[in-house]
RNA sequence: GGGGGUGUAGCUCAGCUGGUUAGAGCGUCUGCCUGUCACGCAGAAGGUCGCGGGUUCGAGCCCCGUCACUCCCGCCA
């Protein structure tokens, strides 16, 4: 190949027996028998046993080099006596006649050669260590993997691929922006997109069409374990005279393709996929993103309380709650710690509780006890409940509620061990409100993105209810997980401006905060639509991997801080006085 | 901003009801070992028990404070 290796440390088979072969690589691992040492040579491609024999002159310096070290080595192939039927390269090894280091390792901070679970912020430190590691290493192949099928299976649906600024304005919806000063514009900044969204909508109104990029997106915002520090990317796409339909149409070829091929032995749901209206998701879920693993759904049990003898429900019922009631097949057995347990959870989630009825062999238990003969026929006729199974009820109203009725089903779908662990099923959630009530000063303000299409145009905005107006807004969800969202786009300057209007934007402030974009719309734009997937949380779906970070190169910590390159860091003085910039730190906590 | 969890050797962790000299595995170093593949065997070094204060005859363990990491809520397309 080269002066360094004629093969990789992958390449080798039984066939190639008697070739003299230069190889290159780290050495993984040492087995030194006395007279006798073994060396594993690592790279990219794979890894090499190589062999050394005390007479050797070189033995002495083999024993003397540091696993982790870099190292050349050359020698003859040969069939070994003990074959390894594990590796790829099992059936062979080198007898080597040189050895060289390239260079030296120290001790390691943490090893290399086994799943070692050093803290992050010694990992993240040492990352180029880190990313040695077999299992990291193949993740970040696997995301190369991926992200290259994203491109040709766009390009094959005749999309192309832009690239929109990464110094820009400050974005009016959504995150806290990233700034970076102007040297040549003293006290103005620009922000970091947090998607390029108004430059693709533009590039439409630009006569271009089937706009796809693999797009960094940059939000100052705190983590979680499935959400990067400081910047991620997205497959974004936009589409000219598209509707909601044209875009699931690229989607589900475009991830249904790319979740089939990478599954990995898992199950994947066939397209097209299921649709779930928002306001269905909340109620029989309690979620905007539900995992369909868990086949656990909630009914609407309201109707049985009111006069049910449970008088905690029935005073509750006519304040207007809800009663959310959990079918668990064949859960009737369960000892009362296990209903207690979930009360408690509830309770500590701030919930009143979790009421249950339990038809067990020697009698329904739970609140069935204060429930009349007929109310408890009645409960049973209405969930369809059989004798053995039980059912959990929660009682309240409003989204905190739904909200913790979901987190409720996970933890039972959890507990009881019903969510399918080797399958991929997704869903399309449709239909979102486009307004939204403020819960605490009662005015109507946009619930997700003012510049999609509300449904029914001009016509609904004038005639419904802002309340009942929905969005041409989508979020495609994979196992519980938002993978992707995006809307048919409000291309009609007369349509958004009474959008704001509803939600008490006049048009002089609408003007003055989204003039850019209303001002384009003013000349001739299309009908557009798109949407935008997180490609680190596809790539942490395919593979299992619960942390982000493990499926990112050089990803940032829990603090948005890169512990290897140590950034952020102060500015020089010089670069400060450049940019006009004084920095204040004693007011940092206020 | 709020809540939970964790913090003991380079790494992973054990450490009883508060009681003498704080342990194990991996790693490191030394010696032995010719077919290993997580090689094996023998030995050694390695500790501010996150940090500060308190209670106590005595604190790794109890109390208060603080810091770091992490997960969740808020926030976030």
């Amino acid at each position: 190949m080269n002066e360094y290796r004629t093969h990789t440390c992958g390449d080798l088979r039984k066939q190639d027996a008697g070739k003299t072969v230069k190889l290159a690589g780290w050495l993984h691992r040492k087995r030194n028998l006395g007279n006798l040492c073994f060396v594993d040579l690592r790279d990219h491609y794979g890894i090499t046993q190589c062999v050394f024999d005390k007479s050797s002159p070189l033995f002495a310096k083999v024993e003397n080099t540091r696993v982790e070290s870099v190292v050349g080595i050359e020698g003859q192939v040969v069939v070994r006596e003990s074959v390894n039927p594990n590796m790829p390269t099992g059936d062979v090894e080198i007898k080597a006649s040189s050895w060289e280091v390239y260079s030296e390792a120290e001790v390691l901070p943490f090893q290399i050669a086994i799943e070692d679970d050093a803290p992050e912020d010694i990992r993240l430190k040492y990352r180029f260590l880190d990313l040695r590691k077999e299992r990291i290493h193949n993740n970040i192949m696997l995301r190369s993997r991926v992200i290259q099928r994203a491109r040709e299976l766009m390009r094959e649906q005749g999309f192309v691929e832009y690239q929109t600024p990464i110094l820009t304005a400050s974005s009016p919806e959504g995150a806290r922006d990233f700034l970076v000063p102007s040297r040549l514009n003293p006290g103005k900044f620009y922000a970091l997109p947090q998607a390029p969204q108004q430059f693709k909508q533009l590039l439409m109104v630009s006569g271009f069409d089937k706009y796809f990029q693999v797009a960094p997106c940059f939000r100052d915002e705190d983590t979680r374990a499935d959400r990067s520090p400081g910047e991620f990317y997205q497959l974004d796409m936009e589409m000219s005279f598209a509707s909601q339909e044209d875009v699931f149409a690229v989607v589900e070829y475009n991830l249904g393709t790319i979740f089939r091929e990478f599954a990995n032995g898992k199950t994947v749901d066939a397209a097209p996929f299921v649709r779930i209206p928002f306001l269905e998701a909340m109620a029989k879920y309690g979620s905007d993103k539900p995992d369909l693993r868990n086949p656990l759904v909630f009914a609407d049990a309201t109707a049985i309380f009111g006069n049910s003898g449970f008088g905690v429900y029935d005073n509750l019922v006519k304040e207007d709650k809800k009663v959310k009631a959990l079918v668990l097949r064949g859960c009737g057995e369960k000892p009362r710690s296990f209903f207690d347990k979930l009360d408690a959870y509830a309770k500590e989630e701030g919930m009143g509780g979790a009421a249950y009825v339990a038809l067990a062999s020697g009698g329904a238990k739970g609140i069935a006890r204060m429930l009349s003969e007929d109310k408890l026929t009645e409960l049973k006729a209405a969930l369809d409940l059989q004798d053995g199974d039980a059912v959990v009820m929660i009682i309240g109203k409003g989204v905190k509620f739904d909200k913790f009725s979901g987190r409720l089903r996970n933890k039972i779908g959890e507990e009881l061990g019903l969510v399918d662990k080797n399958a991929f099923k997704m869903c399309w959630v449709v239909d979102f409100p486009f307004y939204e009530e403020n819960e605490e000063t009662g005015e109507i303000e946009f619930s997700h993105n003012p510049f999609s299409m509300p449904q029914g145009g001009m016509d609904d905005l004038l005639r419904k209810n802002p309340l009942d107006i929905l969005a041409y807004q989508y979020d495609f969800v994979c196992n519980g997980v938002e993978l992707l969202s995006g809307a048919v786009r409000n291309h009609r300057p007369d349509i958004m401006y009474k959008a704001f209007e509803i939600a008490g934007y006049p048009n002089e402030v609408v003007d003055t905060k989204f003039g850019g974009m209303i001002n384009a719309f003013k000349f001739g734009a299309p009908p557009h639509a798109g949407s935008a997937y997180g490609i680190d949380r596809l790539v942490m779906l395919l593979l299992d991997e619960p942390i982000i970070r493990d499926v990112i190169l050089f990803p940032l910590n829990g603090k948005a801080q890169d512990l290897m390159m140590q950034a952020p860091n102060y500015p020089t003085a010089k670069q400060l006085q450049e940019l006009h910039i004084k920095v204040d730190m004693e007011n940092q906590d206020k």
